[in-house]
DNA sequence: GTCTATACGTAGATAGAC
DNA sequence: GTCTATCTACGTATAGAC
């Protein structure tokens, strides 16, 4: 299974009550934002009372984060897994295509990752913030490597590099299942970034 | 003063308490979220006590709805004007170019209208659906042209049209005033809009 | 049209039994 | 580790005086 398909795993999250808990938390978060979701919300979905869920989290917000840094962690992961080997146009178009699937076949946890930033605290934003500087210095290194070698035309690459990422990323926001096969989406996607920077 | 730069004009709004109240609900929702603000929150920005707003707004949610409606006609008035005369490739650009440069500009009304749909009532919702079908049909509606004559070659055009607008949407996500002029950044985008379909 | 006071519901989080 | 019961605070919205 390529990094473009792979699930989300979340064995490593002990016991399986936290884990019905972190997921249904994502589910919440997703549908209604972090706001709108309440404990008792959260705590049913896992099939508990509203007490059980501070047995497992000291808070909403340490669900959030916990939401957060593994989803921030896991789209690196992919984002860098797709973007190492190859020519910069290979690399650019691997970037792309499963950062973009990544985006639309994970779309409920990366619209947390996106759109609940504000809700984090100081704090836990910038251990997020860590992350997407990570993510934004990946794109701009290939989009260097191929001005560098001549292959790509970049006017401006600290602006480019937005864009590239601002089109996967908002794919988050309207990406619904009956949209479109993930894996198309990033290949088309993957062409129209390689067409802003191609000579 | 051009459309790309035309300030949003709440003239209309009467009387003046009733507009402090929308564009302090502006601010306020765009910073924290529609359901994060409180209706004492938007009543002090207005300088009044919480029970004055429902002489001027029935619910925190009518308030919502306003804003958002003013928000789409104004993004569509600003998409349409941009996107009248020319070839396929001067009013594609023309059309990115302001619509981006909206999105910059007023990024606080624009953060409102992007990304909090979901706090509609289904009515409201229905509403400014037909102008957000109208803003796809004007952009899908250009790429059929620059198709038609040769201009433009687009493998998928209703993927390439919510690529287009999605790149411009998702300027209301990550602008603020320190990463420079909303005109710099439309004519930036509306040049990667254009290389993504030229021929 | 604005105020103070308040009704009413519900939120996050805790106490203590089992 | 889960429950029921509850605390305390705060949310939207209304009542009625001025």
């Amino acid at each position: 299974m390529s990094a473009v398909t792979s699930p989300l795993v979340w064995e490593h999250v002990q016991p399986a009550a936290a884990r019905r808990l972190l997921t249904g938390a994502i589910d919440a978060f997703a549908e209604r934002g972090f706001q709108a979701t309440t404990t008792r919300d959260i705590a049913s979905r896992a099939g508990m009372s509203p007490a059980a869920l501070y047995v497992h989290y000291p808070s909403k917000e340490r669900l959030l984060f916990e939401i957060s840094l593994y989803g921030h962690r896991a789209a690196l992961d992919v984002l860098r897994a797709a973007g190492t080997d190859g020519s910069p146009e290979e690399r650019l178009r691997g970037m792309v295509a499963a950062f973009t699937a990544w985006h639309a076949e994970h779309h409920t946890i990366a619209r947390v990752v996106q759109y609940e930033l504000a809700a984090l605290t100081p704090e836990h934003l910038a251990e997020v913030a860590v992350i997407r500087r990570a993510i934004s210095a990946e794109v701009e290194q290939v989009l260097a490597d191929g001005v560098a070698d001549a292959s790509f035309a970049v006017d401006d690459p600290p602006g480019t590099t937005l864009a590239v990422l601002s089109l996967a990323i908002d794919v988050a926001r309207w990406y619904t299942p009956h949209r479109g096969d993930p894996v198309a989406l990033g290949a088309l996607y993957a062409d129209l970034a390689h067409r802003m920077v191609q000579t």
